[in-house]
DNA sequence: TATTAGCACTCGCCTGTATCGAGTGCTACG
DNA sequence: CGTAGCACTCGATACAGGCGAGTGCTAATA
């Protein structure tokens, strides 16, 4: 990030002003107003100097010489990083957080999917997750199943995640041979993904023998499952808010937007990158290459169980967000999974 | 439906020239165009008297007095009810379709989820598929597994579909007691979701034991992957076709479409209504409530395992679709993933 | 009787012009 | 340094005129 000289005292809290009617009106903001309503205390002039200052630091733009000034991505990211840390929330919305966390959920992945609904209707903008994986948790069954021509594995967390892959049975093993490759999954009980898969590749290294192959396909299973692509994928919900009538996107930034959203290895990237510091983030427009392209910003705050980060939850929006309600609503309800979370790990 | 006279061969053609044109143009069409291009043979102010007929009989409309023609659904509807069996495909959609299920897939979930992906690439609209319920499928695992503080019912089906739930474990139910319900939960392999709920329904009757309810519970999970509330969704793809520039859908129209594919039971309630017919299926705007509310058209498919529908396969598009083509691709998938389908299912 | 040529008419759309006003940037003054 | 004042800019809005696509009707024609 450029090293960019501390605003003074009054050019922040026009700029502060401006975002926040910019934010509320949708309509580029002139000096007048911010005379009048902002409570600055000088006259529009001076705010008209203050103005021309901010821009040529790059904190405004302008779309035409007679308009008002909007905020930069610039602008938006000094916004943020002056806001007070603790955002507040609405009653109706603390309620709305209360009461979903107040009724017993057992299973996270359900959590998660309700937790982005909750977000996208506190928010108004889509909400997005990304569930733990299963590297670090420990596997409780691991089976081969007997499906007739094919077979399946199936392997279940100590936490409850389920992750399945459908395989071809070669011809050369039958029954025998199978409950044999099973008993041997079986000593892999209590590892984690991320050792039975180590472990699996001895395995099949060991003995070159002519089930090799299977064991490598459960290997290749726990990998996928490590890596996000298996049963739980990258969660996403209340996307119709971002079509709506009062969000400036045009057309093809939309549908960009939406084709992306459905690409969830993508996304899952772009989450992990932004929320990499490992507390509340915001990623306004161009800050990240694939946001800008949307011109979108995205909350993001991560979950943890007890110290360990296990996932991420957040919301994506128009540049022009109401941050501050978006970074309370995203605070609490990651503070809330957080604590589910460490409840339902032990 | 209302009942219609005939329309002459004369007026049916020209309703086709016009829908064809309307479809590939997205202007009004006037009478000169059809004169000249359609190949109908007659001039423009016969053209003219006939479009006066046909919107006399309500398949044409107007937008303004000088504007050209556009049909209305009921002017679509003619025009897909007379259009051949057998549409075209051109080879790359055909080559497409084949090279997608020329490779091995083991997974009806993966197969429907490339599917609709596939739909949507060839028809440049939205993919939608509901995959068969569980009703007739024959249970081969049913488990309850310890989870420590909760456990999960596991349902294995026999084509390798998985139904899971959490559960509260209460206090009283230790080691032992769920051993032993399991082992009676163990006697319900072989049979469908359907029988085996029947089944636990009666032994929870039976036997107002302690654990009853953890009998109902697992009846209720197989209830919920009966109604398709489970593990095996509404499979959407391809949505952000919708939002391309070149559909005419305003922004409160595509809102709304999008807020309805976030609604699984709605979409599966749509999709099994408009497929009823068990026959490749156009449902054109306001013919159903639910694709009215989003101007939009459906064209569908049911897919077969031998002689039973297991699931629909479609996609979603502006009522000015081009139907011919949607048909042709959607009936295409349809066959293959019927055979795919059996195949899977011996 | 069905078809067609011709033509007046309609009406959306485009273009050009004029006006308005929000908002700026600059300057001169306290 | 802040402010009042003012000329200037430029998008937005309104309006007029002309264009042209397309209609609907009528009268002539096969």
């Amino acid at each position: 990030m450029v090293e960019r000289a501390e605003l003074g005292i009054r050019k922040s809290a026009i700029l502060h002003a401006i975002v926040e009617e910019y934010v509320r009106s949708g309509e580029p903001v002139g000096s007048e107003t911010i005379a009048e309503h902002a409570g600055i205390g000088v006259s529009s002039a001076t705010i008209r100097n203050e103005m021309a200052a901010l821009e040529e630091l790059g904190y405004l733009s302008h779309p035409h010489t007679s308009a008002g000034r909007i905020p930069t991505d610039i602008g938006y990211r000094h916004y943020v990083d002056s806001l007070p840390a603790g955002g507040r929330l609405r009653d109706a919305q603390r309620r709305a957080i209360a009461g979903y966390f107040a009724e017993a959920i057992l299973d996270l992945e359900e959590v998660l999917k309700g937790s982005v609904q909750l977000l996208s209707r506190l928010t108004q903008y889509a909400g997005l997750a990304v569930p733990p994986s299963a590297a670090d948790e420990a596997i409780i069954r691991l089976e081969l199943i007997d499906l007739g021509p094919t077979m399946m594995v199936l392997a279940v967390g100590q936490h409850g995640r389920i992750d399945k892959r459908i395989l071809d049975r070669p011809e050369s093993l039958d029954e025998h041979a199978l409950a044999e490759t099973e008993h041997r999954l079986a000593s892999l009980r209590g590892l984690t993904y991320a050792d039975a898969q180590v472990r699996l590749l001895q395995l099949a290294a060991e003995d070159a023998r002519e089930h090799r192959g299977v064991l490598l396909d459960v290997a290749e299973t726990l990998a996928t499952a490590q890596r996000g692509e298996g049963g739980s994928h990258v969660v996403v919900g209340g996307v119709s808010n971002l079509a709506d009538e009062t969000q400036a996107w045009r057309r093809e930034t939309l549908r960009r937007l939406f084709e992306t959203l459905e690409r969830e290895q993508e996304i899952m990237h772009v989450l992990q990158d932004v929320s990499a510091s490992g507390a509340l983030a915001v990623t306004i427009g161009t800050e990240h290459p694939t946001t800008g392209e949307w011109d979108a910003s995205l909350v993001t705050a991560p979950f943890k169980a007890g110290d360990a980060t296990i996932g991420t939850i957040g919301v994506v929006g128009p540049t022009r967000m109401d941050y501050l309600s978006a970074m309370a609503s995203v605070r609490a309800v990651a503070r809330r999974l957080s604590e589910l979370a460490t409840e339902l790990e032990t």
